[in-house]
DNA sequence: ATGTCACTTTACAAGTGA
């Protein structure tokens, strides 16, 4: 079994590299996030002619999640309990059989001082109370997308460039380590230790060709999805303007590979 | 830090969010 989130910045504008991450990883489950379109207007007979069903959670314009899968979910739902920014779609739940998928995209919090920072840990308190309420960890449970925060100074280009800097301050990181705490690995580094292995590099200033990227799309997994995961990679080279049709996202997808 | 991108509006440019 394979799974893929994806921080994909409109599904519109990235349906044809959609289409062939179907074609070449052939992952069984994709989260989506920021899918910015709202659900009338969602692309489910494009992705039907590849073999997924889309289960959606989607708004115009900002935000905006999705969990595609080549099997149907037996069980949606949508937000979470407590959620400091109600009405903003960020966080969906799809059930597969024993497998709990949470598909989340955290507040990014703009920069420290703006008053969307103060959202954003207040957002990352709220999920993690909310997950360790509601799940079994004893369970198979994965946790997933774009988190918005690197989680040690391996996930960035330049730690002390990024040091107190949004996506990077000790309060974010201790925050997604609250949520680790409850009994959620790091799958990638299960396998993979070493620095440098990037997830997302910003538009601007030729930050991919120049190595500027960062790591904070992730999977987190229970310990029995722990044991089932075989490998976890991230596929860089679809951020490469070249590397397929239309343009690339700014985020490249993590593709997670489980024992079935 | 900022060599961009996607979306929206009463739209043919500029603001917003990332």
């Amino acid at each position: 079994m394979r799974i893929s989130p994806w921080h994909v910045n409109s599904i519109r504008q990235r349906l044809a590299r959609l289409v062939a991450l179907r074609e070449r990883e052939r992952p069984d489950i994709v989260c989506l996030q920021e899918t910015k379109v709202a659900d009338d207007l969602f692309p489910h007979d494009a992705l039907a002619e590849v073999g997924y069903t889309a289960a959606i959670y989607g708004q115009r314009t900002y935000n905006g999640v999705a969990i595609i899968s080549a099997k149907a979910p037996d069980e949606v739902s949508c937000g979470f309990d407590g959620d400091p920014t109600p009405g903003s779609c960020r966080v969906m739940t799809a059930r597969f059989g024993d497998l709990t998928i949470v598909n989340a995209y955290i507040v990014n919090g703009k920069e420290v001082g703006d008053p969307a920072y103060e959202v954003k840990l207040a957002w990352l308190d709220a999920f993690t109370t909310w997950v360790g309420s509601t799940f079994d960890l004893d369970e198979q449970l994965i946790v997933c997308g774009d988190f918005n925060v690197a989680p040690d100074e391996r996930d960035v280009h330049d730690p002390k460039r990024w040091a107190g800097k949004n996506l990077f301050t000790e309060a974010e990181r201790t925050r997604v380590r609250a949520l680790m705490d409850l009994g959620l690995a790091d799958l990638l580094r299960l396998h993979h230790p070493e620095d440098g292995v990037f997830s997302y590099w910003d538009y601007r200033a030729g930050a991919f060709h120049r190595g500027w990227g960062l790591r904070i799309d992730l999977m987190l997994g229970s310990e029995p999805v722990a044991r089932r995961c075989t490998e976890v990679r991230i596929d860089r080279n679809e951020r490469k303007p070249t590397a397929g049709e239309g343009a690339p996202s700014d985020h490249a997808p993590v593709i997670a590979t489980f024992d079935d």
